[in-house]
DNA sequence: TATTGTTATACTCTATAACTATA
DNA sequence: TATAGTTATAGAGTATAACAATA
């Protein structure tokens, strides 16, 4: 009448793709945040410097739909990474409501160096695959999140 | 000067598990949240509810291993489907500490409801995958959180 | 009338410290 | 001395409402 014989029955849940996207995106996730912190980013704000350094000239709506996040959470996010000088805001040309957001020279060099840094830390949480498999499960994920057309959604479209 | 042509490019991003299995996770948990209001269920409580149905007697602490829960933070979660009926605590045998866990009838049958529509949400959020597909993706998402040496992994003994 | 960036704010989720009763 | 369950609380993440400037 007490707990079970020794191991767990996860079964049930392991059948979900939802349970275990979640769970190897928290061990993959959880493990970046060590190796970032030395150059003092986090998963989110290493993923808007890249945003922007890839993207010269996008504007803050553009990351929201890009990361989903929403516009007031980005607000502090990208006044932290103007303060320390590693993206700058420049007018848009076009919108004057609008700033296009750039890169600077540091920014540029600290997204290089985070680049390399959150490439180990990715492949060494997913060392159980190999490259093939790692390949495919890329395109795998990519079929379910880039499904926009998925019927009957309502909740998630910023998720 | 400003916005990118028109698509922003993401390609550096998309490249990292993590990125991919956050956001496959965040829609297919995403859409979970909508079929399950119903039954006043979240994705949490039906892992929970799953669990002891399918493990009676289990504990708190082993359901906080199993699902990544910190222990202050379970006891609202199993007082709540104790409130409702839904599971049992009964003294454990071999250690008074302890409490062990058991679904009550009508537990269990809220958790067969509701294990058929997560079953049909799942499969709904990943539709644009082959069964065959789904499957490769099962066992390529397991292989990262099931693989406990990770050498140098400190963050997440927790998540 | 709608949208960009923003403030203020609330709500949820996650994390730490510390206590009790047992082991 | 360590562990199960618990309380209290702090912090991070995520959400809505509303505003000024511009479209």
């Amino acid at each position: 009448m007490n707990a079970p014989a020794q191991p767990i029955n996860t079964g049930a849940l392991e059948a979900f793709v939802g349970y275990n996207a979640r769970r190897a995106s928290l061990v993959v996730m959880g493990a970046l945040d060590v190796p970032l912190a030395p150059l003092n980013l986090t998963p989110v704000t290493f993923s808007l410097l890249s945003l922007v350094a890839d993207n010269p000239g996008i504007t803050a709506r553009q990351l929201c739909g890009s990361l989903g996040i929403l516009p007031p959470n980005i607000v502090a996010l990208l006044a932290g990474l103007v303060e320390r000088g590693l993206i700058t805001r420049l007018p848009h040309t076009s919108d004057k409501r609008a700033q296009s957001l750039h890169p600077t020279d540091a920014g540029a060099a600290l997204r290089r160096q985070a680049q390399a840094v959150v490439q180990g830390s990715d492949n060494s949480s997913t060392a159980a695959l190999s490259s093939a498999e790692r390949t495919v499960l890329l395109t795998l994920l990519q079929k379910i999140y880039k499904t926009r057309d998925n019927t009957q959604n309502v909740g998630e479209m910023v998720a």
